[in-house]
DNA sequence: CGTGGGTTTGATAGTACTCAAGCAAAGTGG
DNA sequence: CCACTTTGCTTGAGTACTATCAAACCCACG
């Protein structure tokens, strides 16, 4: 239950991952962060600002807990850098990755008031953390934000179908050629293209999110790669070969 | 591509479905069916009015198509009676039911300028029909009502996320005992709770929704029936026997 | 050099799919 | 009103695929 934390050299890790968006003579990254939002959300300066006021700083080490099923809802984060799972369990262990969530993403996007997984971080991690009622007063005089969030949601919530499709009717291979296209554009959106994927969650994780054992992820990885569709250089990097051939997969061609 | 529509008895149909909440001496259901929606987001009188005003009814035929994946989302629905399915196909024919609309459910929660999906009437349904300008409109007058479409987005994320769950780490029984559990609490949400469960859907479609063929969908009821957690008096009825035996399957207990 | 976590590979078994037949209820036409 | 067809559900037998069990492998680390 403990809250596992630290706060390693902040402006160094963050300045890697917000190229380009570090204010000039700014001390720490906080108010890069609260540019990521921003920016992923496309608001106004006015609004940046007022976030900007009322962002805390958050940094996870790999394997700590954010939040655990059931925990009161009293804060809404968003990633700036690394890799969250979001774990549900069943009473008898059986468990699922309902989600990753990766620099931009949401976290706190729920109509409940309580958390309906558990947040691990993969890797180490920084996040911006947003009081609830600091949120509420920001939605109510921006109506703008409310309109973004709501926009966000109805994002998540085709993105969470289109996985629904993908666990019912995907076969291994299928499903693996889905999670590494989408992965790569989620990349994109940030971090700009690139050859190599990097794959922040071990194969476990990989199963338990595409509803399979890590040995099938194993094999569909090396099925991939014997039909020349990707290269694995090591466990934690793929390179794309076939963008259309693994498309074709993903989508049931 | 055409759009079966019919217009059979409207004040029957509805009052039917919209006991106690049909104004006195309204002379057609239009009100009822915007109080549906209404109630189902718990707005102020003067939201109301005001979507009352804008408000369009339809009808639908069992078997006819509301709207096809890729079409232009330019409406927002509300299911007022009758279910609906949402409906994916891979390249191959593979086909996906992401969920179904049942009385007061929102059509046209996406982020996307288009539908994600296929929307077919199982049986004959009655929606209500807003226009997006004038929901657009709305929206800005009300900062309320977007609030309450935010919650509903969230809802309906959480309730895909289960669904994941279920696919993803289910066997064929679980899943079954899971989806007749959500079906009652949604129908006990707006019809009250009783021991018969109306399945308004065929086989296939449960074993497309389930992510299983029709026959593991039939093998699964059989087992439910055998294990006195269910009676089956007829393919579109069921009674919940053992509602904790179900819950317990459900859960992975 | 040994240890341990994570990954890959191999052999076997169980479960859900496929193919096929049987059944009941509803619709159709003489 | 009754054969005939159609449609949707159920049941049975065999197969294929993925999970399970087990072992080898690899690399980082002490």
């Amino acid at each position: 239950m403990a809250r596992l934390q630290t706060t390693p050299a902040p402006g160094e890790t963050l300045r890697a991952h917000c190229p380009g968006r570090r204010p000039a003579g700014a001390v720490d990254c906080t108010s890069c962060r609260v540019r990521h939002l921003a920016v992923c959300s496309a608001l106004p300066e006015a609004e940046v600002e007022a976030l900007e006021s009322v962002v805390a700083p958050l940094e996870l080490i790999a394997g700590s807990t954010l939040v655990r099923e059931g925990d009161p809802r009293r804060q809404v984060y968003t990633v700036t850098a690394g890799a969250l799972r979001l774990v549900r369990l069943l009473a008898d262990g059986r468990r699922q990755i309902a989600g990753f969530l990766l620099p931009g993403d949401f976290i706190g996007l729920s109509g409940a008031t309580t958390h309906r997984h558990d947040i691990e971080a993969i890797t180490d991690s920084t996040l911006c953390r947003f009081r609830d009622e600091d949120m509420q007063a920001l939605r109510a005089d921006f109506p703008d934000l409310e309109r973004k969030l709501l926009a966000r949601a109805c994002t998540e919530l085709d993105a969470a179908r289109e996985n629904l499709l993908g666990l019912a009717r995907l076969n291994p291979m299928e499903r693996l050629a889905a999670f590494l296209l989408d992965l790569a554009e989620r990349r994109a959106r940030w971090a700009g293209d690139a050859v190599d994927l990097v794959l922040p969650m071990g194969r476990a994780d990989i199963g338990d999110h595409l509803g399979l054992t890590i040995e099938t992820v194993s094999r569909s990885f090396t099925r991939l790669r014997q039909q020349n569709l990707i290269a694995v250089p090591d466990a934690h990097t793929v390179t794309l070969l076939d963008r259309a051939g693994l498309a074709r997969l993903a989508h049931g061609g």
